[in-house]
DNA sequence: TCGGCCATGAAACATTTGTTGCATGAATTG
DNA sequence: CAATTCATGCAACAAATGTTTCATGGCCGA
C-alpha cells in the first residue's frame, strides 16, 4: 500500500521501531540518537556504550531490511555526507518544475526568511522590552494568523510574569478588555497587511487609555502603528509563497521576551524556576532520560 | 620554532604538508580534500581510491605526530563531530554590560536564528507536504509554547482546506480526538525538549490508528518522532536566551503549508479565494487604501 | 503441562583492518 | 664512483571487526 517515504535510513529505522523487540528498540533508539557515532565508531564500541550485545546491531540492521550492520552503516554514512547539504543543493534553482520543484520552493523560502531576520532593527526591540519591564500589566492582541505570535508572546511572558500578562479577548469579548486598559500598562498589537479591524480597535483603545502601545507589524504606516510608542518592524512579504511570512514576527516576539526576562533580573529568574518546578511536579513533561 | 596553531588535525596536516615526501603529500592532500571519507571509510578503501599504498596513510599519520592512522582518524572524527549545543553557544556569552547590552542580545539572537534556518532539511518538508496533500483529514497537535506553531499551521491550512483540518483538542478533551484518527488521515505533532506527555500520547495514538504521522521537533530521537513517517527537524537551542527558539518551527510550518497549497493546484487556489472573499465581505479587514 | 517459538547473550568464526618488516630503486653525499 | 640515506611498494602479521551459530530462558498456544 502506501509506502511511507523512506528517504533516509534513519526514517526507515524510526518507522520500524515500534514494532521491534524490546532490545532492538533500545539499540535502535541509541543509533537514532547517536547517528554520528554510528557512522564513525565500531559496532562493538557502540555496543559497549549502549550496554547491549554487539549482535543486536546486526539483528537491528537486518530487521529493517539491510543485509547487515555494514550496509546500514554505509547508508547512514551516505545520508550524512556533507557535500550534499541537501541532496539537491546544487541550487537546483533552475528547475522550477519536475519532482524537485517543491524542494526548491522550500529552500527558497527558508533562505529568504533567513535573509530577512538580520534586517530587523534591534534597537526598538530593546526599547520596547524596557517599556514592558516598566509596565504594571501587559496586554497582547493578534488576530488571524497573527494570533499564533500573540499566543507565543503571552506564553513566554507568563512564564515569569504570570499575573501581569493577558491576551486580549482571552476571557470574554474583546470589548470588555478594551475598557480595562490603564495608563501604566502596555499593550502589544501584532498585525500586518491585510489589517484586521479588531487589531486596529485594540490599538486605538490603548492609545485612548494612555497605555504604552507596542506594534509589531510590517509597515510604519500600518493603521495600528499610528500613535504607537514602539513599532517593531519585520518583513512579512520577504518570502515566496502564498502567504506572508511570520518568521520575523516570531523572532521579534522571542527577542522581546528574552530581553524583558533579562531586565527582570533575579526576580524573573526565580519566578521562571517556580513555574518550571510546578510543571515538572505535575509531570507535564516526559522525563529526560529513559 | 614557533609551534603554529594546531587547532585542528587538518590544519596540522596542511602545515606539515610542504615538508613531506612527494607520495605523502599526495596522500595528505587527498585526506584534506576528502576528510569526510577519511573518517568513515577504511584506510585500504581510501588507498584504492587515491591510487596509493595503504602504508602511506600510516606513514602520513606518523609524519605529523600521531601514533598511527587510527589516532589521526579519531582526531578528524572528533573535529567533525556536530556540536551538541550550537556553534554560537560559547560566543558573546561574556555578559556584555553597558547600555547596549540588550541590543547586543537581540542582534545575537536574530543572527543565530537566521543561521539556523538554512540548515533545515528541505526534502523531508516536501515529502511531508505530499503526505498532507493525500490525507483525507489533517490533525494538528502542539502544547505549551508549541501551541502557537500548531495554531498557525491550523490557520493557514484551513484557508484552503477548511473542512479537513482540525486542531487536536480544539473542541473538547484531547482523548476524544485521539480515538478519531483514521488510517487515511495525517497527524502533525509539534514539540521539542522538554517533551510533553500530551504530545507523545497524540503521536502514539496516530501510530496505532495507522495514520500518517508527521513530527516537527528538535531531535530525531524525540519520543513523538518514534514511528513517525516524516520528521521535520529544526534547531530549538540555536539561539541565546532563556527559551528555546521557535523560529525554525514556524518556518517549517509555513513552508509545509506553502508546498501543500501549491500541490493543491487550482482547487486550493479557488478555495483560498473563496475564503478571502468571505472575510472581505464580513469586512474583517481594513480596506487597503484610506 | 507440554511443545514450539522467539528473543537474547556468549562464544567461535572468517574476514577485514591497521601495522610493520623487508626489498628495491632513486637521490644524495663524500 | 661508491656509500649511504631515504622514499616507496609489497607482503606477512596480529588485532579488531562484523557475522553466525548455539545454548538458554521466557512466552504463548495447544
Amino acid at each position: 500500500m502506501a509506502e511511507p517515504a523512506k528517504s533516509s535510513p534513519l526514517s526507515e529505522l524510526r518507522i520500524a521501531l515500534p514494532s521491534l523487540p524490546m532490545r532492538l528498540q533500545e539499540v535502535g533508539r541509541f543509533v537514532a540518537a547517536n547517528d554520528y557515532d554510528a557512522t564513525t565508531r565500531s559496532m562493538r564500541d557502540l555496543a559497549a556504550e549502549a550496554g547491549a550485545d554487539p549482535a543486536a546491531f546486526t539483528r537491528l540492521a537486518k530487521a529493517i531490511g539491510y543485509s547487515g550492520w555494514d550496509e546500514l552503516r554505509a547508508a547512514l554514512t551516505e545520508a550524512r555526507r556533507p557535500s550534499q547539504t541537501s541532496p539537491f543543493s546544487g541550487r537546483a534553482r533552475s528547475r522550477r518544475h519536475g519532482p524537485n520543484a517543491d524542494v526548491a520552493l522550500v529552500i527558497d523560502k527558508l533562505e529568504a526568511e533567513a535573509a530577512g531576520l538580520p534586517r530587523i532593527p534591534a534597537q526598538p526591540i530593546a526599547e520596547a522590552a524596557r517599556a514592558l519591564h516598566d509596565a504594571k500589566r501587559i496586554w497582547i492582541a493578534g488576530y488571524r494568523s497573527c494570533r499564533s505570535v500573540a499566543e507565543l508572546l503571552n506564553y513566554e511572558l507568563r512564564l515569569f510574569r504570570p499575573e501581569q500578562v493577558q491576551l486580549v479577548g482571552a476571557s470574554g469579548p474583546d470589548d470588555l478588555d478594551l475598557g480595562a486598559f490603564r495608563h501604566d500598562e502596555a499593550v502589544i498589537v501584532v498585525g500586518f497587511l491585510p489589517y484586521t479591524h479588531a487589531s486596529v480597535r485594540v490599538a486605538q483603545a490603548a492609545h485612548r487609555a494612555g497605555a504604552t502601545l507596542i506594534a509589531i507589524s510590517d509597515s510604519l504606516s500600518a493603521p495600528m502603528a499610528e500613535g504607537a510608542d514602539h513599532v517593531l518592524l519585520f518583513e512579512a512579504a520577504s518570502s515566496p509563497g502564498f502567504f506572508p511570512s511570520l518568521t520575523g514576527a516570531i523572532a521579534i516576539a522571542q527577542s522581546l521576551a528574552a530581553v524583558t526576562f533579562s531586565l527582570g533580573g533575579v526576580a524573573a529568574k526565580k519566578r521562571l524556576e517556580n513555574t518550571e518546578a510546578r510543571l515538572t511536579a505535575a509531570s507535564t513533561y516526559v522525563s529526560e532520560k529513559g
